[in-house]
RNA sequence: GGCCCUAUCGUCUAACGGUUAGGACGAAGCCUUCUCAAGGCUUAAAUCAGAGUUCGAUUCUCUGUAGGGUCACCA
């Protein structure tokens, strides 16, 4: 059982730049921040770049850029790299003690040493517990004298954890299951070295929709900037990443950061696997969007705004603000707004619209003498809102009855389309209001050119 | 294959031996409606199988089955 009086809380997370972090990595992340917030403890974020070879710094940019975006603070920050010292010390005790050995190899591969250092396994069996799994118990005879590093430069990864979550102060290890059987390894060199063993919440695994784990090449499991370059919001990201593995135990579903914070405990960490489902993440990103206030979701809209809906002779910043609401009842993240744009779902708004006479007509109706009469007394009734009331409620007074009476179809389909040349779009009261009495009235006198010109 | 873990609607999950097995996403239908959204209501949808233990198993035990993880001079 976790005690719920740890003196000090300790939690680190420890991603490897070798490559563009990961959605799948960001869950690790926070509840190692959750948990280290709940308590008032410490969070540690570790660059593992060890392999030299395929550590890249701009890939630890790349996910300190992550974690910026997300927001989620760490209290200390370390670089394997620059602790080369510390782990050749540790190293040399180890040998000295007999507790590691130099082994001469024979190299299986390019770029293999010919000598390398191996830890001496005691060849015993580890049981351990775990805060999601209970106990567990591993022999860890197979493993052998594994080695843990290259040379005393070039230590790996079993070995640097172990020294680094020491050296740190870590309290709690959590993680994914896939590290399970790392950790007895981790725990004999810890016996070695004489550090104090971390309790360990070996979470779920992130699955695709296969059912397997999340591996890089997945079409799912995109750089986590991708996200934010498509308009998720980090709160929503966060809350969708925590669900997946864990739960409240209420029926709260949407979270901030701070309430995930108050809420989150390891006893409701999942054992199963959990299957990343893009379309929950949608319907989370959606309540995040409606939760943001004004000012905010039009900071998002204006900039997710295609540049050639910006370059519109008609373009005006000050009318974004009446249109926001019709965007964002659209999308579920802003990314959506570029192929709204791209679909000229937006452009009616800033530029008049062009269609053929056809489309004019509801549904069978052919009778252009008709639609005339019509469009004709639906600009007399709106041309009788008065100019400072012309508001979607005072238009839609304003037509209704007539509308009511000819059938409302025949009225507002033509008006609609009139007002954005589109089959599908928000309401004509509510493109009037937005369009302005003006730009309305000269969109239905266009109409009725149009229907008099065939 | 060895070792380890897991098993409730399609998906995320709730139910610390006694519930008509609950919620959410998604789906379907209806309402609203000129269209598209949004919104409201409703429905379908699950305890892997077989033995035990027990008055009573989703829940405990065992076996089977299925799935996953891991077995580097990567992390």
């Amino acid at each position: 059982m976790t005690s719920t009086k740890h003196a000090a809380v300790v939690t680190r997370f420890a991603p490897s730049p070798t490559g563009k972090f990961h959605v799948g990595g960001i869950r690790s992340a926070l509840y190692n921040y959750l948990f280290a917030r709940k308590h008032g403890g410490t969070y540690i974020l570790r660059c593992e770049d060890t392999d030299r070879v395929r550590s890249k710094k701009e890939y630890e940019e790349y996910f300190l850029d992550v974690f910026r975006w997300l927001g989620l603070e760490h209290d200390a920050y370390y670089r394997q790299s620059d602790r080369t010292a510390l782990y050749r010390d540790y190293l040399e005790k180890l040998i000295a003690a007999d507790k590691a050995y130099l082994s001469k190899e024979e190299p299986k591969e390019v770029g293999q040493r010919s000598e390398v250092i191996r830890f001496r396994n005691p060849n015993k069996k580890v049981p351990f517990h775990d805060e999601v799994l209970g106990d567990i118990i591993f022999d860890t005879e197979e493993l052998g004298d594994f080695v843990i590093a290259r040379d005393f430069e070039n230590p790996l990864y079993h070995f640097t954890v172990v020294v680094d979550d020491h050296e740190m102060g870590v309290t709690h290890v959590i993680r994914g299951q896939e590290h399970v059987s790392n950790t007895p390894r981790q725990i004999l060199i810890q016996e070695a070295i004489g550090a104090k063993r971390p309790i360990y919440a070996h979470g779920s695994v992130i699955l695709n929709e296969a059912r397997a784990k999340l591996s890089k090449r997945d079409p799912l499991v995109r750089p986590a900037l991708e996200y934010q370059e498509d308009g998720y919001l980090p709160a929503a990201m966060l809350n969708f990443m925590a669900l997946l593995g864990w739960n409240p135990g209420t029926e709260q579903e949407i979270f901030t950061l701070s309430e995930l914070v108050d809420s989150f405990s390891l006893e409701r960490m999942q054992k199963p696997g959990a299957v990343f489902n893009p379309e929950k993440l949608e319907w989370i990103n959606k309540e995040h969007i409606k939760r943001l206030s004004r000012d905010e979701q039009a900071a998002h809209f204006e900039s997710f705004l295609a540049p050639e809906i910006k370059t519109l002779p008609g373009y005006e910043k000050t009318k974004l603000l009446k249109i926001l609401p019709t965007v964002i009842e659209r999308i579920s993240h802003f990314g959506e707004i570029t192929s709204l744009s791209a679909a000229g779902e937006l452009s009616y708004y800033f530029a008049e619209p062009t269609y053929e006479k056809e489309r004019l007509f509801w549904k069978d109706e052919r009778d252009s003498t008709k639609l005339l009469e019509r469009l004709v007394k639906t600009k007399t009734l709106i041309g009788g809102v008065k100019d400072g009331d012309f508001t979607r409620e005072n238009v839609k007074n304003a037509l209704w009855e007539y509308a009511n009476g000819e059938g409302r179809g025949q009225v507002l389909w033509p008006l609609r389309y009139a007002l954005s040349g589109m089959e599908k779009s928000p309401d004509p009261f509510q493109l009037a209001e937005i369009l302005g009495k003006d730009k309305t009235l000269e969109r239905i006198d266009r109409a009725i050119a149009i229907t008099h010109g065939t």
